[in-house]
DNA sequence: CGTTCCATTGATTTTACTCAAGTCTAGTGG
DNA sequence: CCACTAGACTTGAGTAAAATCAATGGAACG
């Protein structure tokens, strides 16, 4: 969680594509042949699991990028939808491996965004084993706003572009839950909540309740595991 | 989760390094200076997390490679430690990084290596998310099986080398619930169990554990989320 | 060969899930 | 433009899976 990966890449975009809520730039198993730079909206990743259940794999605000992992095999290994209408710069997948050899710091690039990414997959680990649904919330939630801030985007007012089902998969909680914790967390103030509207009141309250200092309710512990 | 990482990379080996057990071949925090081929043994990468609680992020058998997602930043993410003695080879970090520009094959193998490893980390995630103790327990064994398969061991009778404690941090369980879901396991035949000598007896009815296809006591759902 | 770490098993509690009912919101068509 | 509808969200009551607490047994290690 943290950082949009921003990545210089403009001589490389082949073109610019609109694309409608709802709708997939790529889907699991597609060839792959481009990745994609989020220029305006936000998407969601997603695939089946083995045993056909569907998983959300990650949220990608403007600015952000898709499909690099993607380079490693012949087909996404991933599905990219858009969750509200968005645009996207196309970079041919071709050009930016054998050109990426050519130039080190292109390279170089590929390979901090991989390191980033494998990061971010590591807390999203973490965050499913050790953390209770207030804290993965809590954590969600700066996470988000954070990554809207390095856009220049306000920080702590901003919409939910995903549905409380969308949230709770990717946390590993149910919608319900996802519910209830939001309502929690606004009755003791640190965040106001309009349906997708999201105020962050008290950011150091809605901090100490991410690493499990402070649990709302009355619930002593926090910890888990 | 799957196929060890293996890679060729014998021109660019430093040299051997032994590694007792309980010792650690680098520390998070560590200079990335060098990534590690597992010669023997058997290691676990581990970090603390956030909330200073320590995470298992994973298990590393012989034949495969740890460090690499040092690569992108100056320092390693993880640390790697030893869970009995072993045998590395030290491939030297800024050889990899010069000499991965110059050779198209190299570059190559090192994005398969991070593709397939942010593959596994979304099925860690999923497992984390949308599966029941008894199906993390059973996919973790088939794993592991497969894995030392894949390197020429055994593959329905091995040892584990590591904890109840690691193997349920690892897999977002308490280390009770491991030995339960074993003793579960071993009731119902598909496993045999010996402290950590473990034999699969039915793989096949693994399988279908794994997948929530079968639930071994009563319970009739295995569904989650 | 005793000490320490690891594993098992049981009883109880807790967290988040499930099921269910009802409300709100945004998008649609009359 | 308003009424209608479908999807999204909230809230409540009861349940289940795994965590916690606790006590004992077994293996490994110096």
């Amino acid at each position: 969680m943290s950082r949009p990966d921003v990545i210089r890449v403009a001589p490389l975009v082949r073109r610019r594509v609109r694309l409608p809520k709802r709708d997939a730039a790529y889907s699991a198993g597609d060839a792959a042949r481009s990745i994609y730079a989020v220029r305006a909206g936000t998407l969601k990743t997603h695939f089946t699991s083995r045993n056909g259940r569907e998983k959300v794999a990650g949220f990608h605000l403007p600015g952000e990028i898709v499909g690099l992992d993607s380079l490693a095999s012949a087909t996404h290994p991933v599905s990219a939808t858009a969750l509200e209408d968005a645009s996207l710069c196309e970079i041919p997948a071709d050009a930016l491996k054998t050109r990426a050899t050519e130039f080190a710091a292109l390279h170089h690039r590929l390979v901090e965004n991989f390191g980033e990414s494998s990061r971010r997959d590591r807390e999203l680990a973490t965050m499913l084993v050790l953390m209770s649904a207030d804290e993965r919330i809590a954590t969600f939630l700066l996470d988000y706003s954070s990554r809207l801030a390095a856009r220049g985007y306000a920080a702590s007012e901003f919409l939910l572009r995903m549905t409380r089902d969308d949230i709770g998969n990717y946390l590993g909680l149910k919608l319900e839950t996802v519910s209830r914790v939001l309502t929690r967390l606004a009755n003791t103030g640190f965040i106001a909540v309009r349906s997708r509207h999201i105020a962050i009141l008290d950011r150091d309250a809605l901090q100490s309740v991410s690493t499990g200092t402070f649990v709302p309710s009355q619930s002593v512990d926090g910890a888990r595991n």
